[in-house]
Parts: C-alpha cells; structure tokens; sequence
RNA sequence: GGACGGGUGGGUGAGUGGCUAAAACCAGCAGACUGUAAAUCUGCCGCUCCUUGCGGGCUACGGAGGUUCGAAUCCUCCCCCGUCCA
C-alpha cells in the first residue's frame, strides 16, 4: 500500500550544490529536505559544516539538523534509525522527502541497513587502542588474524580504527564482523529511490570549493568558533575534527596564521570531495548530472528524471 | 674584489664513488570502506618499449668539461642564490 512512497536522493561531492538543488526541487513538488550529512548532526557548528542558514531556505523544513551536542558520538547506526522515522514521518504527511547525501556510509547505512553487530563500546575501544600504544599496530592485527581470518585479510595493518572495530564486534558479540556481514540485512522498506549524482567538472568544483572557504569566513566562520571556544566547548570533542575546525582553533590559539590555515582547509576539502567521488562512483542506480545543483539545467534535468521516474 | 655555505625529481628535503630513478614527507592521481566516516587506511607517482617482469631502453641531481670499470657524490672552470668581510 505504500510501496508507490517516493525519496528522492541527491548525492554528490561537497560543494556541488546539493542544497540548492533540493531547494528548488522541494519547492516545486512540496517536498521537504532530510540531511544525509555527519556533521550537521550537532549543534553550533553551522558555517564550517555548510548548513543552509534558516533565512534561506525558503520556508521549506529541513530535517535530522543539530541532533546532537559537540560533546556527544554520533553513529552510522543512530543515524539510520532517525532518518527512518524522519522519512516515514514525512510521507505520512503527505509531502516528498529529499535527502542531500554527502556522507556515503550514512547513506548505505539508511538505505541498505547495517548488518546486526554490537554497537561502539568504548571502555573495549580504550583497552584495545592501549595494546596499540604498547605493542603497535601489527599486533592488533595479528589478533584479528587469530579471531577472525577474513576480515583481517581485508583490513590493512596499519587501519587501526577498521582493527578495533572488527575486533570490537568480534568479542562483543562472539562472532567474526566478516560473518555477521554476510547475513542478510534490511535496508529502507517501501520506498521507490530515485538517486540523482551531481558531478560538475573536477577543475571547477575546486574552483568553487576554494571560493566556498573564503566565502564561508566573510560570513563569520572565525568568531563561530570564537564562540564555540568561550562557551567551554573543549577543543579537542569530535566536530573540532572536522574540515576547518581544527585549523580555525591553531589559528585561535595563535598557532598558525589565518592565511596558512585558509591554503590547508582548501586542500583538505579537496581531498575530501575526492574521497566522496571515490564513494559515489560506485553506488548503484545514479543518474548523473555533470553539474553544479543551482545551475537551472541542473534543475532542469532533475525534474525530467523524476517525471521519467514517476511511471 | 675576498671568505664561507648552498644549487637534487611538482614542493620541502635526505643522500658524499657502485646496494640510487635517487630516503622521507607534502602535493597530485587512483582505490578501499557495514556503528569515529569532513574519519581511517592502501596503491601509484621521470619518459618509454614489450612477452607486464624483483623485465629492457632512454633521460635525470645548476652548466660545461675531466678523473674512474663506475659519479648526484671526486677534480677544473663557469652560472646562479644566501650569509659574512672589504
């Protein structure tokens, strides 16, 4: 009865223009946007992390924004289980979700589901990474070679984080990760997807990333994490992590100047729209537009693929 | 004019006669990814040829010569750069 539920996904590097898009579609199809993006899950990190600020988004709802505090872990997992609600909420309403996905796992987790393994517990994660500080990396991995062959053929060495996971899963719940991935899993039930890439050039998405960073300290990015810093946030929780923040902090700090930090947080977010390439390359079923989302031909494309995709 | 120090692959920078197409790091490219994912990790990275191999050829350590079986590494001259002395 509802399997005729539609989702619209749009992916794509940062910078491409997701948004935009989503915007524009959402306006014209009453729809309402649904994040698929790892750090706009927590609260006062909103320029750095590119979210849409509340005065333009024209009205239209945006969704699975400032969930979490900074001091808190978010996972792939609770991510899943916010989005589905979130979604079914949504076309309960009668009204069209648009998810704007960079963060690739998140969106595999959503809508392929994750396999049924334990979650993080970090008191096993702090033992293991002490084995490490002892012992070194290659000893962690021969332990995974003894408890679990496959997924240590699978995880290099020198993949410390991917190594305790696997083990964690392994000792939490008596079983090897390679095992209780095989299992069946349930991904997002009743729903029809319609994925839309967005791929504009190489050279001109770097062009466009680097004016995004500048673009970004013109409206405040510095004093946000000024604020962040006087408000007692501890510079070393999880959202300093991510692209700019750390840098913005040294600069704070007095540990770098402000021009040298602008060159590296370019650089990282290139490499970072690189790795989400990489990723997006090959999910299944994308129609790929080789633009930019706020080009009106980009739109223009998306509206043709969802009249298409409406038979 | 003189005294030192230095010029190495896209960048930084090791290397002082063969094990060196030349460490390491960065950048770049490609890839992996099932609960930290804006994270973490892996491979490639002078040109070229093929039977794609711990394969062959060519070019390369400022320039030109020289010594040597063999030179980025030693010698001579020259050109640049830095510091100091006049």
């Amino acid at each position: 009865m509802n399997a005729h539920r539609r989702l619209v996904v749009i992916l794509g590097p940062t910078a491409s223009g997701k948004s935009a898009l989503a915007i524009t579609l959402a306006e014209r199809l009453n729809g309402e946007v649904v994040a698929c993006d790892s750090t706009q899950v927590y609260r006062c990190f909103d320029i750095g992390t590119g979210k849409v600020p509340a005065a333009e988004r024209r009205g239209i709802p945006h969704h699975l924004i400032d969930l979490v505090e900074p001091g808190e872990v978010f996972t792939a997992g609770e991510y899943r289980r916010r989005a589905t609600e979130v979604l079914n909420a949504i076309c309960a309403r009668g009204k069209l979700p648009i998810l704007t996905a960079g963060t690739g796992l998140y969106l595999r987790a959503l809508l392929e589901g994750l396999a049924d393994a334990p979650a993080r517990s970090e008191e096993l994660r702090e033992r293991l990474r002490q084995r490490v500080t002892r012992r070194g990396a290659e000893h962690l991995h021969g332990i995974l070679k003894r408890l679990d062959r496959e997924s240590a053929s699978r995880i290099a060495p020198g993949d410390t984080q991917k190594v305790i996971r696997a083990l964690e899963v392994r000792l939490l719940s008596g079983e090897p990760t390679s095992a209780l991935h095989r299992q069946e899993r349930t991904g997002l039930q009743g729903f029809q997807v319609l994925k839309i890439g967005l791929m504009p050039p190489r050279a001109a998405l770097y062009e466009r990333i680097e004016g995004r960073v500048t673009a970004m300290l013109e409206s405040g990015w510095l004093d946000e994490v000024k604020m962040l810093l006087n408000k007692g946030i501890v510079p070393t929780s999880k959202p300093f992590e991510f692209l700019g923040y750390s840098q913005l902090r040294d600069v704070l700090a007095g540990k770098m100047v402000l021009d040298e930090a602008i060159r590296q947080i370019q650089q990282a977010t290139r490499q970072y729209a690189k790795r989400q390439i990489t990723w997006f390359r090959k999910e299944p079923g994308v129609h790929w537009i080789e633009r930019f989302g706020d080009e009106p031909a980009a739109a223009a494309e998306a509206f043709r693929l969802m009249a298409a995709d409406e038979e």
